[in-house]
DNA sequence: GATGAATGAGGTTTCATTCAT
DNA sequence: TATGAATGAAACCTCATTCAT
């Protein structure tokens, strides 16, 4: 069995591979119970490892679920680095901001359980993180360039605040998925069904487009 | 004394807002603490009541955080009932709907805790309760006539799922604020002053407007 | 229903009868759950009566306890009385003694949970009721009789103590029911059907008679 | 000293052993005051051991007592094995299984504490283990099998159920020394005493193989 | 680096009992 | 007589964390 086989004659290679492995087993954990919710000993046993190591490697939960934060935004950076959305015109550009928004949320659904919980707490662990409070800078100067570049040529409608756009893009996919449970419920729908997601990504997609185009046609409205 | 007053000989009218007291501390405890970090002698605390009484009035844990859903999902019923909106035209109707779950949220921050927790445990609580269950029903359908209205008049563009409608005017106002602290420290800007609120519900109306809106001249877009 | 006959609109002869009514829900409570495992509320639940009725007639748990076995001992009492063996010839009445003891456990299985419990604690209950203390003089007296009749008359075998004797008696018919969950569990049999306690019967009336009649026959064994 | 040798710094051995103290505690605790009546505190009082530790070996209170008994059931079969019976003839055999059953209670009156428990509580615990079901099967057999040598060499009565002679042995001991309290009130004699012990085992073995021999010799009777 | 032993603090819940009416 | 409110004590159990090897 896999548990027995990490449990005995591990290699080396493969301590070095553990903390990765601890880290992983902490994010699933914290994902779906919550900061408070998480026990070290189901991250241990998640992981395969004798719980001191956990302690040994990260110190404590707190700062173990700090580095669970960091991998997280990591994969957001890394989510927003593999799209070269510049090279695009601006409506191109912006419908697939859009999209890989969606994508980075709905391919990673423990993000959002990471920064549901981190909001219960007032974001107290990732303020410990200078490297993750400049993060989001280049995405917000990229929005605010697109912008300018559509209202320029004619396409999209001026004054948009970008963080107010960018807000709006997350909000889209984001509540979607963080309130599935309690949308499904009440909304008598599943919500994670492969068209509702597709359906999802789709109504989004229109609904930022036909903001920003909107007004640049008739600015008389709102 | 107070705390004489409150050990022994009691009124009865006290002893009948009790379970009020309680509930109303229970409910600052879960939606500021989720339901595993509060705790249950705190939420007495806060009553200023025995830990027993809680349990006397409300039996456990679960069953007490029930009773919290129970009566905030009351409240936004109550949000709703509130705006006779049937009355108005297809645009005002959905914009005041709009500010209106806009409103429903920035007042009712608790609600956003609440949700948030309930959905880290998937919505296990909330099944429990018929009540709950067919809560949004009458509210999808008004969505969906004044739609259908709108449509008629030549106001609103057709093809609008009235779900994905509901959820989209949802998440502009939920996430805004349940991820205010995250949102808050990676945008630097606070989210939650009085300016950044009213911007907030001016921006999310637009959005909504647009999309609404904007099919109906040109439905070749998107 | 009876519960709601129960609590409302009680006649004063209800009221006269719920010393009893509690009585009989506590010798319930008590025989099934053991002195500790019993809740003074179940004991109210299961009497129909508000639990503060329970202390107002019989004070506290322990003194409830004592009541509970007092009026077991008086089952007990009435089974001795209800048989007049003096009148029958000496292995007639002891047959029907046995006989009877057997009856006064398989139909009163409660005595047997309560017995069990109060050797638990050391018989402390009863040891506080005078009523008790006695109530087995006149069944030991009649046994003493009884044994001398027999060994007069050549049917019984002499040197045979009495109180020996009744504790035979009593363990042969006691232990077979007292011990019925885990003796069946052990033997792979059900000790409680119809047939099994009929057999049971049978088997202890043999086994005592055969005792007190072999000696008379054969005084060189044993 | 002692206290402090305790709290740190026990060597291997130690560790080794506390989970037999522990159950010894165990058994102390649960066969004097019944398994509702003991305290986990007092278990790991008696062991001198935090009350953790007892959680972490034994899981929880229910498990603990599985363990209690199934190591209290390993002590019947101890006393059953001991004694090398088959050799015997069937008369000697039996009167010699006779007094290993007195011995077996008297010499562990915890087990008699236990087993009364376990019957309150329906045999819940012990119908886990497999291991306890089938220890009684060897037992039965060998009585079986010593009747019947018994039986052919005209020295005992034929017709006796294995089953129900185990029982009749069992209880003669069992019942004496489980309900010595109550009995030794109403009785007023001490039945723990060591004449009392010693009258009552002669007495036991009597009555059983006076019934066993009986019917060899008259079988119109009963 | 890695592990089993050990612990303190605290969490939820139960329960006998009393108070006030 | 009868009852809902209220409470203190303590029970079982969990969990993050540290110690010793």
């Amino acid at each position: 069995m896999e548990a027995g086989r990490r449990r005995r004659g591990r290699s080396t290679k493969d301590s070095a591979d553990l903390k990765v492995e601890i880290l992983r087993a902490a994010t699933a954990e914290f994902s779906t119970k919550g900061f408070d919710g998480a026990r070290m000993d189901a991250i241990a046993r998640r992981a395969g490892v004798n719980i001191n190591l956990v302690y040994h490697y990260f110190g404590n939960k707190d700062a173990l679920f700090v580095a669970v934060m960091e991998a997280a935004y990591l994969t957001i950076r890394t989510y927003h680095n593999d799209i070269n959305l510049r090279a695009l015109d601006p409506e191109a550009a912006m419908s697939e901001l859009v999209r890989s928004t969606f994508r980075l949320f709905s391919d990673n659904l423990h993000i959002i359980g990471l920064l549901s919980s981190e909001n219960m707490h007032e974001a107290c662990h990732i303020r410990q993180s200078e490297q993750i409070r400049n993060l989001y800078n280049p995405l917000l100067d990229f929005i605010g360039e697109t912008l300018a570049r559509g209202v320029a040529e004619g396409t999209f409608r001026s004054g948009v605040d970008p963080v107010e756009l960018f807000i709006t893009i997350s909000a889209q996919s984001y509540f979607h998925l963080s309130n599935r449970h309690t949308l499904g419920f009440i909304l008598h729908r599943d919500l994670t069904s492969a068209e509702s997601l597709a359906a999802r990504q789709r109504h989004v997609v229109e609904v930022i487009l036909s903001f920003l185009k909107h007004q640049a046609r008739n600015s008389s409205d709102a």
